[in-house]
Formats: C-alpha cells, sequence, structure tokens
DNA sequence: AAACAATCGTTGACTTTTTCAATGATCCGT
DNA sequence: ACGGATCATTGAAAAAGTCAACGATTGTTT
C-alpha cells in the first residue's frame, strides 16, 4: 500500500526531447518496475524472471524451454539456471515433450502453484502500486498498446 | 525502412495471464526496442546511453552528472564511463558547474551537435520502425501514458 | 570561523548478467 | 540411413551492474 519507488516529480531533465523517447520510457518504467517487482517477490524467494517461468509453468500452456526463452527474450542457458532453481525447491518439473523428446515441457508441482498463487498477489499489488498515476482505464489502455505494439492486432 | 526485429506474429504463450503483466510487456518491448535503437545508433558508433547522454548535452539544460545517473536510472559511475567516451571524441565536455564547483556540466561540443542530428535522425526511424502496429494516435498515446506513470499528472 | 556531515565525480574491486561456442541427444528431410 | 538442424546443457569469456572508499567541495552546526 505504500507508494515508493517511482519518481513522484518530474525531473527537470524531462522538458528535453529524450524525454519523449519511447527507448528511455521504457527503460526507466521497466527498472523501476522491476525494484519494485523484485522487492515485492523477495518474500517468496522468487525474482521477475522465476517469477514469469512459475508462472507459465502453471499457465497449462506445458511450455518447453525453448518456448520460455524466446518467450521471455531470455538465452536458452539462462532458461537453464532458472528451471534448476524453481525444480530444486520443488516448485516446478521437467517433463519429457511429447512429440519432440528431445524438449522438456516445464510444469508445476502442487506447491509450485501455492506458491504462485501467494506470489501473483504480491505482483499484482506492486503493479497497481506502479501504476498509481495512471487511472484504471489508462492503465488497461497502456497495456493493451503494449500488447499491440509486440504483437499487433489482437484485442 | 525495413521492419524486422519484432515478433510479427503472437506467439502461444502470450495467452497466458502473464501475458498481460505489465512487467513483462515492458521487459519485452524494451529488449526488441533496445536492439533495434543500437543497431540503427551503431553507424555513428553510439548506443543508446551514449545517445542519450548526447542529446541531454546538446539539449541546452546543462545537466551535470548526478543528473544524468539519476534520470537515466544509472550509477554515477556509469556515467562517468559514458561521458569519458564521447569526450574523448570530442563530442561533449566537463565544464565547471555554476553555483556547485563539485558538480561538472556536460555540454555538446560543434561536433557532437552535428553528431547528435544525424544519430536524431536513425533513433527516430528506428522508433518508427519498432511501433508499426500502432496508428500515430497510438503511438502519442502511449508516450503519453508510460510518460504520466513515470511523472504523473503533465499534459 | 572551525568543525562536521553530506554531496559530487572518480576509481577500483566485486558480483551478477549476458553472450557465445561446443556437446550429446533427437528430429526431420532426402 | 545419412546429413543437417534443433533441443537442453555446460562452461568460458565479455559486459554490465553494484558498492565502498577517496579527494574536493558544499552546507550546516556550533
Amino acid at each position: 500500500m505504500a507508494t515508493l519507488g517511482t519518481d513522484v516529480q518530474t525531473p527537470r531533465l524531462a522538458a528535453a526531447r529524450i524525454g519523449n523517447d519511447v527507448g528511455l520510457l521504457l527503460a526507466k518504467l521497466h527498472a523501476a518496475g522491476s525494484l519494485l517487482n523484485n522487492k515485492a517477490l523477495a518474500d517468496f524467494g522468487l525474482r521477475e524472471r522465476s517469477f514469469s517461468v512459475l508462472t507459465l509453468a502453471c499457465s497449462g500452456l506445458e511450455p518447453t524451454q525453448r518456448e520460455l526463452a524466446d518467450f521471455l527474450s531470455l538465452d536458452p542457458s539462462q532458461v537453464v539456471t532458472l528451471v534448476d532453481d524453481l525444480e530444486r525447491r520443488g516448485l516446478v518439473e521437467r517433463a519429457q515433450g511429447k512429440q519432440d523428446r528431445r524438449a522438456k515441457i516445464i510444469v508445476s508441482t502442487a506447491e509450485g502453484r501455492k506458491m504462485h498463487t501467494k506470489a501473483r498477489a504480491a505482483l499484482d499489488a506492486a503493479e497497481l502500486d506502479q501504476l498509481t498515476a495512471l487511472s484504471g482505464e489508462e492503465s488497461q489502455e497502456l497495456k493493451r498498446l503494449l500488447r499491440k505494439a509486440l504483437w499487433g492486432a489482437a484485442e
């Protein structure tokens, strides 16, 4: 419920033309958000990325590690590390791919799903915290635009 | 004019709940954008960050390194490295702070401004490329929302 | 005005993250 | 059945981030 972490006041330099560059805006909001998210997830021994993997493992979509790497914009070797950690903690398991036996499908355990439920609540709170300056409709619109910019069309 | 770098098709995993998390959306769009931007700036020997510093040096706002660090969400020591590089290349100079002699004000040289003009054009093209899926109005709205999320109010 | 704590840029050490090539197992096309 | 591609994994190398300490300077307290 506390509101901290994001700039409260418009900094002097935001007046510069660069204050309108998408790249910078994304970098800043992403940086501030990661801080908040990682802080919120720390109680569960998770970070943004391990949480992402856990979420997808709980999604029922049965992602392979390769899909995780592509979707999360990570190197495959980074996914190995993330899954190693989650598996060691009994939150996730590697199952053999169904059509492709090279691939490993990441699925959640019962504990993993319990953990995810709790962590999800914390993350949603953090997200709300990050977007306090926006109304509910604006937040929805922001997400819609981000999704559209990423994978076009949809709705 | 080429359209490459961002996902063209909606990936299977985007259906998961996480496909609506601001954190992930920001991370992905930021990652894809950085790739595009750095590629566009490579011709000038610049990267996203050195370009940001150069832009602010050209802004007339006379930023100190501390302000740059805060604004760009960087550690002060990272700013030292960035300015070192730009200064070595004669694009930027360190001037003594006016009220505070500890601070160094970063100002552009004539060459720096020429370089910036050219690089700016390349970056704007890259940005346009990144947001092809959005209409002009949507792009503006996206920027507005990002700014508002970061520093509230305004308009 | 003298002493004190705080801030600025800088350096260097340290950790974390990213990147990349190589490997065995498996898949696919011919 | 052969050859080339893809998967997860490993390990090494490079890059980026973090952090504490320093001299110089500022502002504050006495």
